[in-house]
RNA sequence: GGCGUUAUGGUGUAACUGGUUAACACGUCGCCCUCUCAAGGCGAAGAGUCCGGGUUCGAGCCCCGGUAACGCUACCA
């Protein structure tokens, strides 16, 4: 270890100042689950007078996604959250990009090396899928079966003169580790249960565990307010700080936002992208505000309140919560993001703006000058009459379309198979470059793949996103009407038809 | 399968330290208002608090045992 200034333990006897974080991960679009935690932990920052991080965790090279970054701090900035130290503000604590830190983790791996505490292991993927799939069919639990664990100098000397790639794991010890969950009380593991972690992948970039308890001690984070699908981790993480020789931070564990269905929050079954939110027109207040419904934590509306304006006590602002939100007050079970209260929340909102507000809400969202001068070039030369703009143009600025199987379903096609091949189109764009160029590319391919003609591939895709078999060029129309309108709409529409089929 | 977490109307929440008939909002339905649709007003249905035991004068709140749902079980986060 090097002399670094920030190696002092977060929590000292006098209680240190309040520091939380949040840490996304740029791989998509901005997540709402995101932007809950991210409220959660600038409540808890603010009301205690303490610092909102953030830091962005773009260790996962292989889903990182370039443009996510930005959307990031743009969607949370539409929120209205803030935060005093990050990657666009800076901060004593920086750099807060994960991938511009590889140098600090490989520096406190080598503590764990050294201490014994870690571990080389030089398997490979594939050797390790290979032991998943006998323990699967042996009916064990897969776990990495600690083979190199001890292995001898003379052995890891003669893999890396090789060359052979590794990764260094967390040597978990025999026993039990407890840890105090803030919401919940003690929740403890045994150690059977929890398997020699990779802290450092083979290409050199730590995994989530590693980079985040290092940066959580040097960022001198003093409350971990995360989503509860980290609590199995959380045992890895104290190991971790125990082997550095490190105090705990608190934990808090949130309750995870659900479908309807109570599954977890997915793009599936809800539109979970905060551009989605802003593009199809809610209010940001309302979308906040929708958030601090989620799991409690505002005080109920004492008995006045009630008789005098019931509603008051569901609707309120970033500030309100700021003031009133309790966060050891929140409910554990998962709450449902139902879009149904938040589009009546939505039309509180609208209903109580002026009308020259509403105006502008209006033009700076679903009719803004930008949106509406792409429109324009689509249809140019496919109108005789300005008049007939809105007959073109319908299906950009209409939140639903349905269109009949007689329209999506080619002749010679059955609607089962057509189904399956929308399927196709919507797993292939969800991971393709939102340009004409990469669509039409990836589109192709998978026509022939599939042995669908052109006319029938783009005639079904036009179909679904413009309720019709005539539009204005399609590609250029999706591209015009974004990713995040685009891909749910083909998802909502995958959606129906599953409805419709089981009726 | 293993481990963990959770459980109040369809949904979000409420119910002081156990204390009357489990409250509020969204949604649904009906009525009123109204050129329509919303909004607004009035009203209704909908849970006996996951199930089974126990403690207690009294349990949604405490204890024990189940069940179900969800999460994790990657060189993803």
């Amino acid at each position: 270890m090097t002399e670094n200034s920030a190696n002092t333990p977060p929590q000292t006897p006098t209680q240190p100042p309040i520091r939380v974080r949040i840490a996304p991960s740029p791989t998509g679009d901005p997540h709402v689950g995101t932007a809950y935690i991210g409220l959660i932990n600038f409540i808890y920052a603010r009301q205690r007078g303490g610092q909102f991080v953030l830091r962005i965790e773009d260790t996962d090279r292989a889903r990182f996604v370039a443009t996510s970054e930005q959307m990031i701090f743009d969607a949370l900035h539409w929120l209205g959250l803030t935060w005093d130290e990050g990657p666009d503000v800076g901060g004593p604590y920086g750099p807060y990009r994960q991938s511009e830190r590889t140098a600090i983790y490989r520096e406190y791996v080598e503590i764990l090396l050294k201490n014994g505490t870690a571990y080389r292991a030089f398997e490979d993927a594939e050797e390790l899928e290979a032991l998943r799939q006998r323990q699967i069919a042996a009916k064990l639990p897969p776990r990495y079966d600690g083979a190199h664990r001890s292995l001898t100098q003379q052995q890891i000397d003669a893999y890396r003169a090789e060359g052979r790639p590794y990764v260094i794991r967390l040597k978990v010890p025999e026993g039990s580790t407890t840890f105090r969950d803030e919401l919940r009380g003690d929740i403890t593991f045994e150690h059977s249960n929890v398997d020699d972690q990779v802290l450092m992948k083979s290409d050199g970039f730590p995994t989530y565990h590693l980079a985040n308890v290092v940066d959580d001690y040097l960022m001198r984070i003093t409350d971990v307010i995360r989503a509860e699908e980290w609590i199995s981790s959380t045992p890895k993480h104290v190991l971790l700080y125990q082997a550095f020789g490190w105090p705990t931070p608190r934990f808090w564990h949130m309750p995870l936002l659900r479908n309807l269905d109570k599954s977890k929050i997915s793009k599936r079954k809800n539109p979970v992208s905060l551009v989605y939110y802003r593009e199809t027109g809610f209010l940001p207040q309302a979308v906040i505000n929708f958030l601090g419904l989620m799991g409690g934590g505002m005080p109920s509306p004492t008995p006045v309140e009630v008789v005098n304006g019931a509603k008051e006590s569901e609707i309120f602002s970033l500030d309100e919560m700021v003031q009133k939100f309790e966060v050891p007050n929140i409910r554990l079970g998962g709450p449902v993001f139902d879009l149904t209260k938040l589009k009546w929340l939505n039309s509180e909102y609208l209903r109580a703006l002026t009308p020259d507000a509403f105006f502008t809400a209006l033009r700076s969202t679903v009719l803004s000058d930008d949106y509406l001068r792409n429109i324009s070039t689509l249809i140019q030369t496919r109108v005789e009459t300005l008049g007939q703009f809105g007959d073109l143009t319908a299906f950009l600025l209409k939140d639903n379309i349905l269109p009949p199987p007689e329209v999506w379903v080619p002749k010679k096609r059955t609607p089962e198979e057509t189904l399956l091949f929308a399927a196709d189109q919507l797993a292939l764009l969800e991971t393709t470059e939102w340009t004409h160029e990469a669509m039409e590319l990836v589109l192709k391919q998978l026509g022939e793949e599939k042995s669908w003609s052109v006319k029938e591939n783009f005639m079904l895709l036009r179909a679904i996103v413009s309720g019709s078999t005539m539009s204005p060029p399609l590609l250029e129309s999706m591209v015009v009407f974004g990713k995040a309108r685009t891909l749910d709409r083909l998802r909502r529409f995958q959606d129906t038809q599953k409805k419709l089929a089981h009726k």
